[in-house]
DNA sequence: TACTGGATTCACT
DNA sequence: GTGAATCCAGTAA
């Protein structure tokens, strides 16, 4: 298993990192999981990329890097920034956790496994990640590792489902640590 | 300064 | 399937 090159992997088009994320390792702390689920948002209506503002300058100025914000005065969501050229992050919708699986039931209060990261507000919780993480570069606190991806081209199999008009999730089918696919 | 809505989750029916 | 919880960011005035 290979570090990620962050620059080279996160300067390209968001669908394609969002494709590519599927598989990857991801490491917090002392807990780690594998990327199955991910959202992209690039330059549309729906999007915190749609509009400038200081909350998602990041998105304009960055690619590789941690952006975080907080929603419904309860949640956390976990997006990595992409694109040289342009606006767009990929949302990290779901894990499978891979370590640090005592402590995560802990924060999250749950036992059942599957339930600890199938969400983004729940691997957010997981892995304690909040407001102060945003703006951090990948590679920084956040790591990625490739996975069973990388030079895999066929597996694991990706799901693909239309959010909006323009976004896009990816998942990998059949994995029941994915998130609801609504 | 005040108001509004949200890329979610979970309990309840 | 529905609705409540909760508070920050964005917007209007």
């Amino acid at each position: 298993m290979a570090k990620l090159v962050v620059n080279q992997f996160f300067a390209r088009e968001t669908l394609k990192v969002a494709k590519d994320l599927i598989g990857t390792i991801l490491t917090f702390g002392n807990c780690s999981g594998r990327i199955v689920e991910v959202e992209a948002y690039t330059n549309d209506e729906a999007s915190h990329a749609h509009r400038r503002t200081d909350r998602s300058a990041i998105m304009y100025d960055t690619f590789g890097h941690v952006y975080v914000y907080f929603i419904y005065g309860m949640y956390h969501c976990l997006n990595f920034t992409t694109e040289k050229s342009q606006s767009g992050a990929v949302l990290i919708r779901a894990l499978e956790p891979l370590s640090g699986i005592e402590l995560m039931k802990k924060r999250r209060d749950v036992e059942d496994v599957r339930k600890l990261c199938n969400g983004p507000g729940k691997l957010c919780q997981a892995l304690a990640i909040d407001l102060k993480l945003n703006g951090t570069r990948i590679g920084d606190k956040v790591k990625l590792i490739e996975g069973s991806r990388g030079e895999v081209k066929t597996s694991p199999r990706i799901g693909i489902k239309k959010a909006t008009d323009l976004n896009w999730r990816f998942f990998e089918a059949g994995n029941p640590f994915a998130s609801r696919i609504k």
